[in-house]
DNA sequence: CTTGTTGCAAAGGATTTGCACGGCT
DNA sequence: AGCCGTGCAAATCCTTTGCAACAAG
């Protein structure tokens, strides 16, 4: 149930879509990285194994992704968004170092159940979220401690 | 102290700028709105008042606040980036209605608190964060309760 | 034959930048 | 004179789209 080639099979095939080489190879490579990447970093490492992938199938096929509920289209503090994996169904947040970059998923209950109370006593119904949390990881903070 | 003119006029002044007409009005009717705009909104605005002022002293106006500490660059779901004006020092959270796109300014010290500790337990030291809660507001909920 | 898919190049939208002009010190 | 600030248009970056060719059912 975790393997999103399979999953992204059973979506193309029940959809009356076809499972192109060129979709397989870019689903393959995007969650072989199981990185957030932007549509050009994805669509180099793509290319770094077929030159003959265009940018434009990878734009679609992100967007595919994304409609299969296999991707999802995150937009942190830059000019191009970020697709992230959705290996499963859990959601989570992130914690992201902005010395090194290193983008950490997490996840708390207590924070979960305080944004629904926020949410509720503004007279909201939550249907989701997102948090992102910025901060300097404990390895940044050693190599340059006073700067 | 909570008069963004005067502290916008004084960091023009502490760092040798010139207070213009079109940065003037620009950063008027940014505040005065008190929304979240885009750069595109913000021009319309302008420009109902005075055509000769281009997009690009907007964009470069708003620039300018962010580096002044009085407006913040948010990339919500969307292309365009959206810029928040900043009269205080107050940080605070959002809670935006999928429907109506209503935008309510929420902050809750439990959830503040809770995500300094998730930092922590990561080896993280807070700097910063963004949290935006998506819901349907009680309004929307009363005008299309089943669709 | 009909529909889906692709690469390319063109188009689009948002933002930045080069430039010549004008204003302030 | 010298720097700052402006509007305009061009340039850039990211993303989408039109199109002709091709593949699959």
């Amino acid at each position: 149930m975790s393997d999103p080639l399979r999953r992204f099979a059973t979506y193309i095939a029940d959809h009356g879509l076809n499972n192109t080489p060129q979709r397989r190879r870019i689903v393959e490579v995007f969650f072989k990285s199981g990185k957030h990447l932007t549509t050009e970093e994805l669509s180099a490492m793509v290319r770094a194994q077929d030159k003959s992938i265009g940018q434009a199938t990878v734009y679609r096929t992100l967007k595919l992704l994304c409609r299969a509920g296999l991707a999802k289209e995150q937009h942190f503090e830059e000019l191009s968004a970020r697709y992230e994996p959705l290996d499963n169904e859990a959601h989570h947040d992130h914690l992201i170092c902005t010395a090194c970059g290193r983008n950490v998923e997490v996840l708390d209950a207590g924070i979960e159940a305080k944004q629904e109370e926020v949410a509720r006593s503004n007279g909201f119904m939550l249907t989701s979220h997102r948090m992102i949390l910025y901060g300097i990881c404990s390895e940044c903070r050693e190599k340059r401690g006073g700067e």
